[in-house]
DNA sequence: TACATTACTAACCCGTGAGTCATTAACCCG
DNA sequence: CGGGTTAATGACTCACGGGTTAGTAATGTA
């Protein structure tokens, strides 16, 4: 039985007092794990910490989501794999020339994810996922993918109207890649590969990628590397 | 006081007799070590494990290397750190153009270290760095401040010999170093920002990124990224 | 053979954190 | 108001793993 708790409204008399909000709970328990995530990955974040954050207890927190990694696929929904379907329809839109739509679609991608607290789920798979092999299957099916699909799709689309080199487009998905995931560890990786103590400025970096990725695919390749 | 141990030789009869071997133990206990945390991750693998698999208890481990934390500095200064002198004098004496330079450069680090196990070292760090600052501060001095002086001294020698275009080094340093890590993530992240059901040759990689970063390198830029 | 030294062992301790469950209190309705 | 429903709680269990230490056995020495 729960031992009798003489003082404690007294001692904490800033608890705010409990309260039923059934349909709020998900979503702010997903906002403080998403943060907490982002702050400590995935296995050092302890429920009981998101759960506190959100308000809630422990307990309550396993009340809507069945364990961690549930919480965890819920985030990723949330934050990635949901938004596919409204990129895949910008894109298909885009009416300028493929060059221009590449630099557009690794600026929007720094803007709306690399920029953010999001870019950090990404960092985390390439961390924990190999402990975690549910979650990384999880990621592989619901945002990988879809995400080399949306790639090719602009590579393929570039050599199709004459404006790339016929470069392999497997191999070319991993030079746009490459730089992002470079600015994922840039920035969520506390010291690893970096100097941090040398200047370094994303966006210029970025931008930088965008026209050396440009011009490899621009020019005919003069050495066989297909 | 510790249980008879009544049946033990008999239902254990493979466990080798106990051997005083002091001077082999702490290279054993460095391999098993590098092996395992390749495995399975720094903080994932048991330090029981590890001294199993070096054929002593977990106790002899302790006696060896104070903590699990000093045993993976022990792992970095055997296979990373240590080597660098010798790279150093290796590549001053390069007697090439800078770019064949830097071909060899990046070839040479992934026969050595990017297509071994050792790259996971670095691996390591980006995934758990940030759970253990003192191993992260460890390794920005002992691997990622050397490494970069290294390509640093490399551009700037294409710089000054008027080979590349005076592109800002500490930029470009990246350009050169994110394909590299990607290598790393490509190979050790179960399933990362990588398509597994794709085809993907990392030399192949290699080699049409190299050729992508010289002819960035080579070429004046179009654009101000200064 | 007796005794000292020390490399090695395994049982132990202890903090930690995921997940559970009996209990409690907010809310609803008659 | 009273009694039923259920959202919320927090004390609990339990497994796990880093680090410790009392004790053991291999080796050296005389």
């Amino acid at each position: 039985m729960p031992a009798p708790r003489f003082f404690t409204d007294e001692l904490c008399p800033v608890r705010a007092k409990r309260e039923r909000r059934k349909d709020a709970r998900p979503g702010e328990l997903l906002d403080a794990a998403l943060d907490l995530f982002v702050e400590k990955g995935f296995a050092a974040t302890r429920s009981e910490e998101v759960a506190s954050r959100a308000g809630v207890s422990k307990g309550t927190l396993f009340l809507y989501f069945p364990s961690k990694e549930e919480l965890f696929k819920a985030v990723i929904r949330e934050n990635l794999s949901g938004r596919f379907a409204e990129w895949n329809l910008e894109f298909e839109a885009f009416p300028g020339s493929t060059p221009d739509m590449l630099r557009y679609v690794m600026q929007s991608w720094w803007e709306r994810i690399g920029s953010t607290k999001v870019s950090a789920i990404t960092k985390l798979m390439m961390s924990e996922g190999g402990n975690f092999p549910e979650l990384a299957d999880f990621y592989q099916r619901e945002v990988v993918k879809p995400g080399h699909a949306l790639l090719r799709r602009v590579l393929q689309r570039g050599i199709d109207r004459g404006e790339f080199t016929p470069v392999p487009v497997d191999l070319a998905i991993y030079t746009v890649l490459a730089p992002m995931m470079f600015l994922m560890l840039w920035r969520h990786s506390t010291s690893i590969c970096i100097d941090r103590d040398a200047p370094f400025d994303p966006e210029q970096y970025i931008a930088l990628q965008a026209e050396t990725v440009l011009r490899g695919l621009c020019t005919p390749l003069s050495k066989d590397v297909s």
